[in-house]
RNA sequence: GGGGGAAUUCCCGAGUGGCCAAAGGGGACAGACUGUAAAUCUGCUGGCAAUGCCUUCGGUGGUUCGAAUCCACCUUCCCCCA
């Protein structure tokens, strides 16, 4: 079985130009591929995370992967799947960004000579002319065209600024650019990207007369349709400052039980029989399949050590055993009023509440616990020994914060 | 270039002088039920030293005892004509 017929049984793969050939190309280590990844925030998201895996699958099968670090594209802004303009980022902040992502994909993918390579297109794209660019490049593309193009499309009603209609010959530019100087002979994308990344075959086409090749990859969403890897429409970051590995861990764990399994096979990297094997599990043991995807991922993210941390928190605060890592919150002597604390100021210092009104109302409808006990008074008060102890508090089922006063 | 319209709380969206911290829906959060799931039901959803006070209806000024609501200017967006 060859990495393709991999790929097609995990369901990564969505649209492609050329199936044969690019079946061919991929199977026998031939490709070079890049994806290209905007950066619009200072870490890489979960959603990011199967584009990571899937440039680690094809490397692993000998192909060279490029990844394209958008720092001139990001200056346009993609259209794609968005009803409002994105908001303009100065090029520092695009420079620092794209100096995050580098060191976040350096935990999947090897670089390095013969090995894959990460560019970005700002080296090539800020720098271009606009008349020659028109001449040379805008000739090939036809508005009526692009104006049919779904990514467009969901704009025609709210807006659609000429910067960002531009988003696509500039992408199209870069698979042209990476062609010609990288021989890379394939693009790989999000589904949503389908109509950007055919616009540099065809591009490569007129100009070249030759062949280029574009594969979407299915976008992770769950069952609702809705893509996955967002939670209260915050995404879930890479980066361990911006996501505790706890809470990435968690992520995964509490997918619905209808995703389980194809979230499996899509982002973890375990062999296709043993998954197969897990398809027909149920109740308990679904649970059991959570348990393996969360930590998979996390162990690919943040290592094995924070991981294992993370399962043995969530088995201490949900099994009920003890033990394990708490998240915690140190206090000191300034925090305390009148030699103690009382229960509303500990919920905001530990973060567990945005403010004192919404921890009265947690407290009022009896989601807030103290070391495992219902709080039912919101002037409940702790002494400075009880908190030098450490008191576990709990807002709704999973939420836990240990206070200690140091 | 000309004309018309819009901006409201996390999102959508009502509100056209006091009864407005602002309807309704969505989402989020909490509770019950569960398997740390889904579905369902209930509650809740600006902040605070809380029968009160403070901040919020694109921005800045103004009218008024009182402004999300009226006026002026500005900003951004949409639509129609060119």
């Amino acid at each position: 079985m060859g990495i393709y017929e991999e790929l097609v049984e995990r369901g990564l793969i969505a649209q492609v130009t050329n199936e044969e050939e690019i079946r061919n190309l991929l199977n026998e280590g031939k490709a070079v591929f890049y994806i290209g990844f905007d950066c619009t925030a200072d870490s890489l998201t979960a959603g990011h995370f199967m584009a990571l895996t899937l440039m680690k699958r094809l490397q692993m099968a000998g192909n060279r992967p490029i990844a394209l670090i958008g720092g001139g594209t990001t200056m346009i802004g993609d259209p794609s799947g968005r009803t409002d303009m994105r908001k303009m980022l100065t090029r520092e902040d695009i420079e620092h960004n794209a100096e995050c992502f580098r060191r976040q994909m350096e935990r999947f993918i090897e670089f390095g000579p013969d090995k894959a390579v990460m560019l970005n297109n700002a080296d090539w794209l800020l720098d271009l002319n606009y008349v020659e660019l028109l001449r040379e490049v805008g000739a090939c593309f036809s508005v009526n065209n692009m104006l049919r193009a779904e990514c467009y499309k969901n704009r025609m009603e709210k807006g659609l600024s000429f910067l960002e209609f531009n988003y696509m010959i500039m992408q199209s530019y870069d698979f042209y650019y990476l062609f010609q100087h990288h021989d890379c002979n394939m693009q790989f994308g999000g589904d949503d990207q389908w109509s950007n990344m055919l616009g540099g075959t065809e591009l490569i086409r007129r100009k070249l007369g030759k062949d280029a090749h574009a594969m979407t990859i299915t976008l992770l969403t769950d069952s609702q349709g809705k893509k996955m890897g967002k939670t209260a429409g915050n995404a879930v970051w890479l980066d361990p400052d911006k996501t505790s590995p706890f809470d990435f861990y968690q992520y995964w764990r509490n997918v619905d039980d209808a995703d389980v399994m194809k979230c499996i096979r899509m982002l973890t990297f375990l062999p296709l029989e043993q998954i197969r094997e897990m398809e027909g599990w149920k109740d308990e043991r679904i649970n059991r399949a959570k348990e393996i995807l969360a930590f998979e991922l996390t162990r690919m993210v943040h290592g094995e050590d924070e991981a294992q941390k993370a399962e043995a928190s969530a088995k201490a605060l949900f099994g009920g055993g003890g033990g394990g890592d708490m998240p915690t919150t140190e206090l000191t002597e300034e925090d305390l009023t009148d030699g103690g604390a009382d229960v509303m100021t500990l919920l905001v210092k530990t973060g567990l509440c945005p403010s004192k009104s919404d921890a009265r109302r947690n407290i009022q409808q009896g989601g807030v616990t103290a070391n495992n006990e219902k709080i039912t008074d919101i002037a409940k008060r702790f002494s400075a020994d009880e908190l030098r102890a450490g008191v576990v508090l709990r807002r709704g089922k999973k939420n836990y914060q240990k206070a200690i006063l140091k």
